[in-house]
DNA sequence: AAATTTCAAAGACTACAGTCAAAAACCGTG
DNA sequence: CACGGTTTTTGACTGTAGTCTTTGAAATTT
């Protein structure tokens, strides 16, 4: 790995500094009672720094999702090969908020459907759920061939359904108090299910 | 009504021309391109005026919001009594995308759910989901007597879970190009609807 | 090893939403 | 109609995200 010169090596650990602070920070105080100057100031960088890393403050957690496709991995990896398809997917969904609610959490995902939605932002969406969507699909794909998911919808489209139930579920998340993230995602989820699955 | 004096008089054509100065500046370069400092001057008013008589940017929309609720009540009195429930519940879904595509449009939907995320603004969804919530809750709950839904959820489960489809897509509409909103709308509450549906 | 180029870092500066204390306009009452 | 109180209006001020120009040290070229 190390072909790095000097200068890369010291702009790498600036970045580290900068990115472990503001984690910090916004952990302490959430994402809103943090600036900028704050940041700087306490890793002892500057704004300019700040600014050469990072495209604006929600991009410091573009970062922290590159952790979501471990996730992803981990998932592919343990779910069981003979589980029906609808059963795959209703773990899916719960293993999904159980692992946004407690590793992410409320504030952080708040930025992000923030952040979504305000123009000229990074797309975080594309880089978080390009592995749940390839995810999803394959799912869908296997319980169609097998049988067990109707036909009359094309995986892509089932995919952007169930997917879109996420989205909801988690957006609800954020506009309700008392809030049960992983209870009413499976709900919804079940309330999908069955309506795409074949009858026995 | 006028038993208003002059001072309020003025105050409300004040609240009036800030406004229609700013609906029409946000129609013309969208909402984020639009600084309250324009919006002032444009209206030879001040700073201060603009906050009297609104907390923030994005309440102007409060206004706008108002003309929702005759939506529903149009709605409400066109529905032919004959319909079945899932008939209803599909029928309301077209026509809200519909008319939130069209007299609302993309862009103004946008603020809300960006300012529905963040803390400290009104709350816009309470006031603009209170009838919707109400509605669907009237034709699942008679959808449920008349023996066409299942019973398995409470009325106040099903209502949570067609909305939150509603608001699924409605964000998904934003994050997406090229995303017809009134047919993704319709594929969405399918699914949905031949989940919850008795079968004949 | 001197000259030149590159690029991270610095921090003053801009843009803009929102606040606040003071002024102006208006109201009712003696 | 003058005066004390009340409401509207004003614009200077604050806080903060993000930009831009400048600086200096490391890298590269001659």
């Amino acid at each position: 790995m190390p072909g790095l010169t000097q200068r890369q090596l010291k702009a790498q650990e600036t970045k580290k500094r900068i990115l472990d602070t503001a984690l910090a920070l916004f952990g302490e105080k959430g994402f809103d009672h943090v600036t900028v100057d704050e940041i700087t100031a306490k890793s002892e960088t500057s704004k300019g720094a700040f600014y050469v890393h990072f495209n604006s403050k929600y991009d410091i957690f573009l970062e922290k999702f590159k952790e979501i496709d471990e996730f992803y991995a981990d998932f592919m990896e343990t779910l069981p090969k003979e589980m029906k398809s609808y059963g795959k997917i209703s773990l899916l969904v719960k293993s999904q908020m159980v692992y946004l609610r407690d590793s992410l959490g409320k504030d952080l995902l708040r930025t992000v459907y923030v952040s979504a939605l305000i123009p000229n932002k990074s797309d975080y969406f594309s880089n978080m759920e390009r592995q749940l969507y390839k995810l999803v699909y394959k799912i869908v794909e296997e319980g169609q061939i097998a049988g067990e998911i109707k036909e009359d919808r094309s995986p892509g489209e089932l995919t952007m359904v169930i997917t879109r139930c996420m989205r909801g579920t988690l957006y609800d998340w954020q506009l309700f108090d008392h809030f049960d993230l992983v209870l009413e995602g499976e709900k919804f989820i079940q309330a999908i299910l069955e309506g795409i699955q074949k009858e026995i």
